[in-house]
RNA sequence: GGUGGAGUGGCCGAGUGGCGAGGCAGCGGCCUGCAAAGCCGUAUACGCGGGUUCGACUCCCGUCUCCACCUCCA
C-alpha cells in the first residue's frame, strides 16, 4: 500500500504511515452550528468521506472523529436574533448539516463530539498549558484565559509565518492580552450572557474560546499522537495554526498528517455571507438529485477552488445519466448477476495518489465506455467484467445509483402506478409504428416528453425513464 | 506588507520533460421510420517574455492577472 496525502505542514506529499499499523484516526473540523449549511460544507465534508471511503476499501480501519462545535461567539449572537435558546439553534443547525449529510451519503462518522461535551478536558489542556507556561489568566480580572504566542517558538509553523510579520487584527479586542496575538483559550462570563452558556472553572464562570475544543476532541477519541487532521483551506489560520500551537504546547504530538480542502467559489469569488452568494445545501439539493451534486462536488480534486455555476451542475446530472444508463443496462441483459470485482488498477493509483477524485473518474467513464461498447457488440464477458469494475469504483464513490433510489419512491408505489400508465401509452404507441402511423406515434412520443418521460427504443422494445 | 494557491481547448477540469486525461457542449459516421440512448471518428490548449534541453504545457528566471488567509468562516 502506498497512500500519500499532501501535508499543509511540511509542504510535501506524504506516505501514509499509520501510528498504529492497519489502523488510521482522522479528525475532521466539522461545523460551528450557527446557521445554516452551505455548499461549501458539503464539500468538506465530502471530501473527508472519500478519504475515509477510499481508506476503507485499502483495508484500513478507520476511526473517523468529525466534531460539532456547538457553543461560540457567532451562536449566541445568531440565538439573539432569531429568539431562541443558543442551545436550541445549535441542535437545529446541527441536524440541517446532518440531512444535508444524508442526502449527499456522506456515511456518518465514527463519533461526532460536541464541544459542549468536552468543556471538562478542555479545561484540563488549560490548566496544563498555565502550568507550563504556555497560558495565562488575564490580569483585568475578566476570567479570560490567554495562549501566550510568544512562549511557543513554532507558532506559526503550520502555515510557514513568522510571528512578527503577523498583522495584528485591527479592530481585535485587546482585552487583557499581553500580546495582540495572543488567543483566547477560555472566555470569563459577560453579564448579559445567558447563565446556560457558562462553565465553572479554576479561572471563574465562562466558556471555552474557539480553538481548544478541537485539541480536546481530537485528542479524547484518537490519542495524542493521530494521522489525519482535515479541514476547509480557510481555517488554516488561525483556527488550526492556533490548535497546533496549543496541543503542541500541552506536550501532545499531535496530528501526522495536516490535510485542507480547497473551497467553493462562486463567480470566482469565495462563497460568503457578506456577498450574499453563498449557495445553501438545502436550495442545491432541493433543485439537483443528491447523486449529481455529489458527483460536481468529486470532479475537482479536493484541494483545488471548485467553482459552482447553475451550468456546472447540469453537467454533472448529465454526466451521473450516462453512468446510471449504463448500470442499468447492464444490470437488465445481465439479469441482476452483475459480478463482485476490485476496482482497476488505474482508478487504486489515482486514489492513493492524494485521493485524485477527477483521475478516478476518467477511469470510471473509461470503463463505462468500454462496458457501453461490450452491450453494442454482444459481448457478455466484457459486460460482465465492466460492469463490476464500474459497480466497484460507484461504491468507492459514493456514487451507486441503486443508493440514491429514494426509499419513497420505491415504496409509495408511485413508480408502479406510473408505470402502469406509461406502458399503456407506449403499447399504443407500438400499435401506430406497427401501422407506420408514425405521427401518432411520434405525438405520443412527445406528450410522454412533455411529461417528463423519456423513450427510448432498444432492441427489446420502448424503455421509459424520467428526467433526472 | 507576510503566507498559501491558481492561470490548460466553447465550458468544467486532470496531468506529464517527448504517442494532446475525462465529462459536458460541437462536428462527421453507424444504428433508428425519425428521435433518444449507445458506439466509432474528429477539431480547438496549456497567461506573457526569456532561459536550460535534442525536445517544455511540464524545469529555471522574470513579468502580468486572479483567488484565499493574516478578522468569524468548510
Amino acid at each position: 500500500m502506498n497512500i500519500q496525502l499532501y501535508d499543509t505542514r511540511t509542504q510535501t506529499l506524504c506516505a501514509l504511515e499509520p501510528v498504529r499499523p492497519g489502523a488510521v484516526g482522522i479528525y475532521v473540523c466539522g461545523p460551528t452550528v450557527q446557521s445554516a449549511p452551505h455548499i461549501g460544507h458539503l464539500r468538506s465534508a465530502l471530501s473527508y468521506d472519500l478519504m475515509r471511503r477510499w481508506l476503507s476499501a485499502r483495508g484500513l480501519e478507520v476511526t473517523l472523529v468529525r466534531n460539532v462545535t456547538d457553543i461560540d461567539d457567532k451562536i449566541l449572537v445568531n440565538a439573539e436574533t432569531t429568539g431562541e435558546p443558543w442551545w436550541a439553534l445549535a441542535y437545529r443547525v446541527e441536524r440541517e448539516f446532518s440531512a444535508a449529510y444524508d442526502a449527499l451519503h456522506v456515511l456518518p462518522p465514527t463519533y461526532e463530539p460536541r464541544a459542549t461535551a468536552s468543556i471538562q478536558r478542555m479545561q484540563l489542556i488549560i490548566e496544563r498549558l498555565i502550568e507550563r507556561g504556555h497560558a495565562y489568566p488575564a490580569a483585568d480580572g475578566s476570567g479570560d484565559v490567554y495562549f501566550d504566542t510568544a512562549s511557543w517558538p513554532e507558532y506559526g509553523a503550520l502555515t510557514h509565518q513568522r510571528r512578527e510579520d503577523m498583522v495584528d487584527a485591527a479592530d481585535a479586542d485587546p482585552r487583557g492580552k499581553r500580546d495582540p496575538r495572543d488567543f483566547a483559550l477560555w472566555k470569563g462570563h459577560k453579564p448579559g450572557e445567558p447563565e446556560t452558556a457558562s462553565w465553572a472553572s479554576p479561572w471563574g464562570a465562562g466558556r471555552p474560546g474557539w480553538h481548544i475544543e478541537c485539541s480536546a476532541m481530537s485528542t479524547q477519541y484518537l490519542g495524542e499522537t493521530f494521522d489525519i487532521h482535515g479541514g476547509g483551506r480557510d481555517l488554516r489560520f488561525p483556527h488550526h495554526e492556533n490548535e497546533l500551537a496549543q496541543s503542541a504546547a500541552a506536550g501532545f504530538e499531535f496530528a501526522r498528517i495536516w490535510v485542507h480542502n480547497g473551497l467553493v467559489s462562486v463567480g470566482e469569488q469565495k462563497m460568503s455571507k457578506s456577498l450574499h452568494n453563498s449557495v445553501f445545501a438545502a436550495d442545491l439539493l432541493g433543485s439537483a438529485p443528491a447523486q449529481a451534486v455529489r458527483y460536481f462536488l468529486g470532479s475537482a480534486h479536493y484541494r483545488s477552488t471548485l467553482e459552482y455555476s447553475a451550468t456546472a451542475i447540469e453537467e454533472a446530472r448529465r454526466a451521473v445519466e450516462r453512468i446510471n444508463g449504463f448500470v442499468a443496462r447492464a444490470a437488465e441483459t445481465l439479469a441482476g448477476e452483475v459480478p463482485e470485482a476490485a476496482v482497476p488498477d488505474e482508478f487504486a493509483a489515482a486514489m492513493d495518489d492524494d485521493l485524485n477524485v477527477p483521475q478516478a473518474l476518467a477511469v470510471l467513464h473509461e470503463r463505462v465506455r468500454a462496458g457501453n461498447a461490450a452491450l453494442a457488440t454482444g459481448d457478455l464477458d466484457g459486460l460482465r467484467s465492466a460492469a463490476g469494475e464500474v459497480s466497484a469504483m460507484l461504491q468507492v464513490l459514493g456514487l451507486h445509483p441503486d443508493d440514491y433510489r429514494t426509499d419513497a419512491q420505491a415504496e409509495s408505489g408511485l413508480e408502479q402506478a406510473l408505470d402502469v400508465l406509461v406502458q399503456q401509452r407506449l403499447h399504443e404507441r407500438a400499435a401506430a409504428r406497427q401501422q407506420r402511423d408514425f405521427s401518432t406515434a411520434d405525438r405520443i412520443r412527445d406528450e410522454l416528453t412533455e411529461a417528463g418521460v423519456t423513450i427510448e427504443d432498444t432492441a427489446d422494445g420502448a424503455k421509459w425513464s424520467i428526467n433526472g
